[in-house]
DNA sequence: TTGCGTGCAAAGGTTTTGCATGGCA
DNA sequence: TGCCATGCAAAACCTTTGCACGCAA
């Protein structure tokens, strides 16, 4: 039996925000305050309700950043299915990179086949430093 | 000025219990449940606490798998490097499964070599469905 | 004896949930 | 009108902290 969905005040408000800020990675509390500035209110509840329902259906990305013990958001791009490739986070920056890759296809076919485990590519996301931060890194 | 260290029983039982489980990533309540099972007890306070210590000086590693929101910890043999090894966690039933192959190790030398990012292996989850649930998913 | 370590309970901060109300289709 | 979504407050959750007592050296 199917679900309704309804299109609601809250729901505009929430992922017209997150698509003007799609470069950063936000937290719950950082959504509020966007949002609290703009002088729209949504609760809490119904924030941390909805991002559930993107981050189940690929739309954003959920994240916790090794420092902080709080759960990151970012907005990814629907317009190419982000389904099918995977991502890499720089645990610097923040910076989300796209990667599409047949090498990465092929482990994940690697696993399926040989370890039993069927990869959802599109909630997989690669932790590590991205060129910039790894630059840094060394010279410090 | 020096700050004095003492030797305590719960810090000997807290160190046996992380060098025998070294492979594995262990919440605060997967170690208090091992701890019962052998019948020792130490407080929940004084197991966070020492983890802070040992996470400073370095014996042990902590992370946060994304997605639960718990901290992970690892005794690291300050002999080896860290393996490096990937998890597999099933988005049904939640089990998290250690992946050692050696296949990992060529795709975290690809992407570092011909994409610049350097993978920390340790913080990647796959997410997908395990065996039993994908035989279950097909039977629905 | 000194003062670090411990256990308990309470507090802290983030996220989830129960319930009555609101509002979309 | 049916029933999903929302808001509020309370609960759940993991982790940290204050305090008095225990215990290593």
């Amino acid at each position: 039996m199917e679900v309704k969905v309804y299109n609601t005040r809250q729901k505009t408000i929430i992922l017209e925000m997150l698509k003007n800020n799609k470069n950063k990675h936000l937290t719950a509390d950082d959504m509020l305050f966007i949002l609290s500035a703009q002088k729209v209110s949504v609760s809490r509840a119904t924030l941390y309700r909805y991002l559930d329902v993107l981050v189940s259906t690929g739309d954003v990305k959920k994240y916790i950043l090794s420092e902080s013990d709080k759960a990151c958001y970012q907005y990814v791009d629907s317009g190419k299915s982000c389904k099918e490739h995977f991502h890499l986070m720089c645990i610097d920056c923040g910076t989300l990179q796209h990667l599409e890759c047949i090498h990465i296809n092929e482990i994940i076919n690697h696993v399926e086949k040989d370890h039993k485990f069927k990869v959802d590519p599109g909630r997989v996301v690669f932790y590590g430093l991205c060129e910039e931060c790894m630059r840094n890194k060394q010279e410090e």
